[in-house]
DNA sequence: TCTGGGGTCCTAGGACCC
DNA sequence: TCTGGGGTCCTAGGACCC
């Protein structure tokens, strides 16, 4: 705990959704629900406008639609607030070079470490102005709000910006923490989630102040070592954890539900086999290797398990991960039918650009003697393949396509940019933008409206109509509109034009010779 | 009403080693 | 003579966070 209360939390309101409102005049002070909008999806962020219905993070979308029928529905766009992102945490640079992210919308910032606070100041107040002028600063560039939580440590920061929300600032004196904790429920300490909390309340521990009278020795019985002594410590508003600027990822996964079950063994090998090759394009794409290979099985019950892999040496080789991830599968009985396949790569070491080339050698040479791709060649289609934002994968058992079919044979199932996913940016050759408001049934149905713009009126069309095409989103905001670009084409910003649709390049180092 | 996707950290048992 | 004992690695599962 520290003399001043130079530890920052910032934190977007409602982030995605804001992002969709900004973008979409017709939509500010309605209800916005961002998130999968499958039959299978969850809500990422709710507007404010639609909390009031009772729809939140985390909750089934079809839960939402019956609680919030009229609310907009949308997809999510990462590619746009990512964004947006970039240009908020260039904001938290400014006031400190410690600055650590927690997610898109979310950051601590260390002010004493950096020049923002002034030499002389440095007291309560001074961070105070600090914190009022970023959330200035944050709505002059991006047109969002953000609430700031100051403390002396991270936990109270946190809580602090919690309490701030929406779009405000609070600021919690150093002294003054014990008091203030101690009628909050114990939810609200970190690391405390429902297990801990059904633990504790058994116990009759309900409120932080219950966790301190009962005393360090019964949480350490309660809740075994390590997190006894964290929330013992919470509690008492001790936290001396640092804000830790950059950490490198110690893991890359990526998975997949799917809207119906699989039970036919030749898809459910076929899907890992592509979650392999995704995951061996984000690891490549990041200059990492893995030693560890993982597979997640969640059945038709919700029941999920795991079975790992670790090799003799980190590899980065898409045939090697794909063999292992099949092994593994072998040992694991689909019969009764999957919901969700996942494919993650641990035990993460740096490859040095030797070892590239080394493997890029040896795959040449193995290719020449096969006559054929090698079984480690990243294909084209595999790394263009997976779901875009905002959907699930493919849709239906019975929708397979060859692997490798996704390029060369796009009729084989709807091309991801013909699909008209609510929330997207399109254009229309005889109308300008607007963004999809619905499809269905062979029709699409678009608003013609952008950023600054009134609110626009609704057009239907059908779904191929060939004046009609995706378009990349639009912000006002010419820094925001430069990341855009610079992260265009980028798989992030999935979709666009069709010509530019293979332009989703693998990284450099997995296009096929 | 059925429950996403991407992560982190901790625990616990068995293998293996000295 | 039924049991040492500590350290490290691997595997599986679970809680938690955004």
């Amino acid at each position: 705990m520290r003399a001043s209360p130079t530890i920052l939390h910032l934190d977007m309101d409602a982030f995605f959704a804001a992002v969709e409102q900004a973008s979409k005049p017709s939509l500010r002070g309605k209800p916005v629900v961002v998130g999968g909008l499958g039959p299978r999806g969850v809500v990422s962020t709710a507007s404010y406008e639609a909390r009031r219905f009772g729809v939140h993070s985390a909750m089934p979308t079809a839960q939402a639609r019956r609680l919030a029928p009229n609310a907009a529905y949308l997809g999510t766009r990462f590619g746009l607030y990512r964004a947006i992102s970039e240009v908020v945490m260039e904001l938290l640079h400014e006031l400190s070079p410690l600055v650590e992210p927690l997610s898109l919308d979310e950051a601590f910032v260390d002010l004493e470490a950096g020049e923002a606070l002034g030499g002389t100041q440095g007291g309560a107040e001074g961070a105070r102005e600090v914190g009022e002028r970023l959330r200035r600063d944050i709505a002059a560039a991006t047109g969002l709000t953000g609430s700031v939580g100051l403390a002396g440590s991270k936990m109270l920061a946190k809580i602090a910006s919690e309490q701030a929300k929406p779009d405000g600032l609070v600021l919690i004196p150093v002294g003054t923490e014990r008091d203030m904790l101690a009628p909050l429920s114990v939810r609200t300490l970190p690391g405390v989630g429902p297990a801990t909390a059904e633990v504790l309340r058994r116990a009759g521990i309900t409120t932080v102040g219950e966790v301190v009278e009962a005393g360090e020795d019964e949480l350490l019985r309660l809740l075994g070592r390590a997190h006894g002594t964290s929330v013992h410590a919470m509690a008492h508003g001790i936290d001396d954890r640092p804000v830790v600027a950059e950490r490198d990822a110690k893991s890359v996964s990526v998975e997949d539900t799917y809207d119906v079950d699989l039970t036919d063994r030749t898809r459910v090998r076929l899907e890992v086999e592509r979650l392999a090759g995704r995951c061996v394009t984000r690891l490549r794409a990041a200059g990492r290797s893995g030693r560890t290979v993982v597979i997640k099985v969640r059945s038709y019950d919700f029941s999920t398990l795991t079975r790992s892999e670790t090799l003799r040496g980190p590899t980065d080789d898409p045939g090697v991960v794909k063999e292992a991830a099949l092994r593994l599968l072998d040992g694991v009985d689909t019969t009764a039918g999957v919901r969700l396949l996942g494919v993650g790569v641990s035990g993460l070491a740096d490859f040095t650009q030797e070892d590239l080339f080394a493997q890029a050698q040896a795959a040449l040479s193995q290719e020449t003697a096969d006559g054929g791709r090698p079984e480690g060649a990243q294909s084209p289609a595999t790394a263009e393949e997976g779901p875009r934002e905002g959907e699930g994968p493919v849709r239906a058992e019975g929708a397979a396509r060859e692997p490798g079919a996704a390029v060369e044979e796009p009729g084989a199932a709807v091309p991801a940019d013909r699909r008209w996913i609510p929330g997207r940016d399109v254009y229309h050759a005889r109308y300008g933008r607007g963004w999809v408001q619905g499809s269905g049934v062979g029709k699409v149905t678009v608003r013609f409206e952008e950023p600054d713009t009134p609110p626009g009126r609704v057009r239907t069309f059908s779904v191929d109509d060939p004046e009609l095409a995706p378009a990349e989103p639009r912000m006002l905001d010419a820094e925001i509109a430069a990341v855009l670009a610079a992260q265009s084409p980028a798989p992030a910003t999935r979709p666009k034009s069709r010509s530019g649709g293979v332009g989703a390049s693998p990284p450099a180092g997995t296009s096929s010779p």
